[in-house]
Formats: C-alpha cells, structure tokens, sequence
DNA sequence: TTACAAACCAAGCGCTTGCTTGGTATTGTC
DNA sequence: GACAATACCAAGCAAGCGCTTGGTTTGTAA
C-alpha cells in the first residue's frame, strides 16, 4: 500500500476528511494559520477568510472553534498512525524497522502533514482536558509500534538503553526538526534519517 | 564557581534580577503561568493577581505585556549561558565535557529554571520579530559551546554524525523532556543524563 | 415545479482583552 | 519633617474576541 491508497482508505472509513471537500479544506487551512501564529492568535475570522466565507458561517461545520483544533489533530494521528504501520511492515529486519519508523515520522512532520504534526506538537495545552484524553489514546496505538521495535533492538544486544526513554528522547529530537530543518537547505530527509541513526551509533555495517 | 554564586554575580552586573525583588517575583510568578497556561491565555489580571496588585499596576514595571515574556526569556538565557560555560569548563575529557553540557541543560529545563525554559521553547511565537533577533543572538553564544565540544568528539572518531545536526537532534530530545520527566518517577537527572550518553553510543568504557 | 435541507451571509451581542488615566499611599533622602 | 520619587489602586476605555441570530442562496431529488 502506498501513502495514496493509505489516504484513500482512511477516506472512504470516514476517519479523515477528504482534501478536496469543504471541511477537509478548512482542515488544511487551519493547520496552516495554527502553525504559522498559534491558535490563540488565529482568530475565527481569518480561518473563514482562509476558505473565502463569512466567519459565522463557520459554525454550521464545527461546533466551535476548539472543535477545529481537535479534528486537525485527530485526522493527523489517524493518517500517521496508518503510514507508520506501512512503513515498518515493509522493513524486514529490527535495525531497518527502526530507521523505517525514523525516516516516517521525519516525512510526517516535514512533508505534507508537516503543518498539522507542528500544531500536534505545539499547540497541545490549547485542546481542553477531554479532548486531550482522546487524542492521547489514539496516540497510544502509534507509540507501541515504536516500543516493540526498540525492544528488539535492547534484546539484540545494540541500543544500550531504555527504550521507553530512547522513544520519548526521539519524540523530542525528530518533533523539533520542523523547527529548523528545511528540505531546500542541502540536507535530504534520507540525509537526516542517516544522521539519526548515526547519532545513535547503529551504523549500517555493524548491524 | 557554584550556581549560587553564578547567580548572584549576574544580579550584581544587573544582567538578571534578584528573584527576592518585585520584579524578580514577578517574572517568576510569569514564568509559571506562562509554561502551565500558554502566554496567550495568560491575562495580565492573572499576573497581578499571582503577585498581589492591580492589573493597571503591572504597567509600571513592564511597557507591556510582551515586555514580561521578553524579560523572562533573556535572563533565562543569560543564566544558563553561565551556568553551562562553568558546568563545561570543570570537565576535561571531551566526552565528559559532552556529558556535563547535556547534564547543565537537563537541570536547567526541569530544575530551578524550567519553567522560564519551558517558556523559552514553548512560547516562542509569541515574541515580537524585534525581540526574537535579540534573543536568538543570546543563544548563538550558547550554541557555540556545544558546537566546540561534538567537533572535537568527531575529530575524536567517537561520534559518526554531523555536529550541527546533532545539536539540533539533542535540543530537542532534551527539551522535550520538560513534557514528560518527572524528578519524582525513579530516575535522577543523572540517570537521564546516562541515558543519553547511552543512547548515542557513548559508553563510559569505551573513551 | 415544488419541496426541503445544506451552505452561507450580514449584523451584531455580550464579554474579555491589553492598556490608560488620575489620583493616593509608601518609601528613601537630606 | 519636607519633598520627591517610587509603587500602587480604582475605574474604565477602545478594540477584538467567539459565537448567535434571522434570513437568503444554492444544490438535490421527486
């Protein structure tokens, strides 16, 4: 399955939006604004002049504008969650699942789900305590196939330590890249898995 | 040099204000609201009210209100800038340098200083482009610590990837914790700090 | 053509926001 | 003890906020 038919699928579940309709292009627009000045200083009006409509005519689609920040979030942890799976069973062995997995969240936040990953990351204390509570538990399934790969590799005797810690310091390490890495900077995304997995010490050889 | 006279060095050269003054108290108490809130949903009534006095009254001690973030975020810098020089200079071997440098910063993101570090990641956005200019010179003098110490361990042979690309990778995997280590979990920031080292390849034994 | 719902507009309400104003205590100095 | 300077209060203004309301247009299907 490639990263169009994962889409497609989600789509046609009714899981996340589609691009091209009404809601699925607010979705976009507003995952844009939210990254670029932050929830709390993007203004309902400038999400309907974003999708050229009046802003009380936003709430006909969502309840409120919280209600937004929710499915941009949800829909995004949905589609990565789908993606990674995808990317990790086509990897055979554990050192490759890994930099697979790697090379997979670096796509998500850097490439075209990257503006929604930022407002995931940043944007998290904005969301009110129950939505915070679902979107964790969505969250969950992601982070267990991460684990179970980091297990494999403590078991084989290459990564030296903990993989519940190896996977939160990599969740700081990869989620800051949107901060700073830029894909016309010299620097590929394969590039920068290299470096990852090099800062690690499993280099291709050894492993 | 201890922290404690580190301290007070720079409150003698003005360079940070004495946390026993009004304005020192302030910015503590902002800093906290700052990290557990958001600047944004932040009132300048919340400020007032967590240091006792009218919201008109803040007005005084600040132009305005974006002058709290930037003063929180300045002496932030301006401390830990010391305090990592003097953490690195006690060290000799440059892999221990390495460790006291991520040892510095993991303390002063979730010890004294991490909630104003808290601030200085999460809050960001929130800065003027003017302040923002100011504040990024601060740090390149700080950054460059770092850079000194992983050309060296590179040139050592012990790390394989790119120093600047490491930095970043490590500023975001240590920042990052501030969202999830608990000093009261069962591990120590010594610990933690071991955890890093390991996880890099960077096992006592070997250098 | 008719019927009806979905999508949208124009206007604005009620509230909160950062900040200002004019005046009053409090503190330090000679 | 006079006199500033500093620190603060009480009140409120202008602007911007999320969201509501009542009504109109557009799409769809019989």
């Amino acid at each position: 399955m490639n990263q169009d038919s994962i889409l497609r699928s989600l789509i046609a579940e009714n899981l996340v939006s589609d691009p091209a309709s009404a809601r699925g292009r607010l979705l976009h627009e507003a995952a844009r604004l939210f990254r670029d000045k932050g929830y709390e200083r993007t203004t309902v009006r400038d999400l309907a002049a974003a999708v050229g409509i009046q802003s009380g005519s936003l709430f006909h689609h969502f309840r409120t504008k919280e209600d937004i920040l929710k499915a941009v979030m949800v829909e995004t942890i949905r589609l990565n969650t789908a993606l990674m799976q995808a990317a990790m069973e086509a990897a055979t062995t554990h050192r490759d699942k890994l930099q697979a997995l790697i090379r997979a969240e670096l796509e998500s936040i850097n490439g075209q789900t990257g503006e929604a990953m930022a407002v995931l990351v940043f944007e998290w204390r904005s969301l009110s305590e129950a939505s915070q509570a679902y979107v964790l538990e969505l969250r969950d399934i992601y982070e267990q196939l991460w684990l179970d790969v980091l297990d494999a590799l403590r078991k084989d005797g290459v990564l030296a330590a903990e993989p519940f810690v190896v996977r939160r310091l990599l969740t700081g390490a990869l989620s800051w890249t949107v901060t700073w890495y830029r894909p016309d900077g010299g620097l590929t995304l394969d590039d920068l898995t290299e470096q990852v997995v090099a800062m690690m010490g499993l280099t291709r050889a050894e492993n």
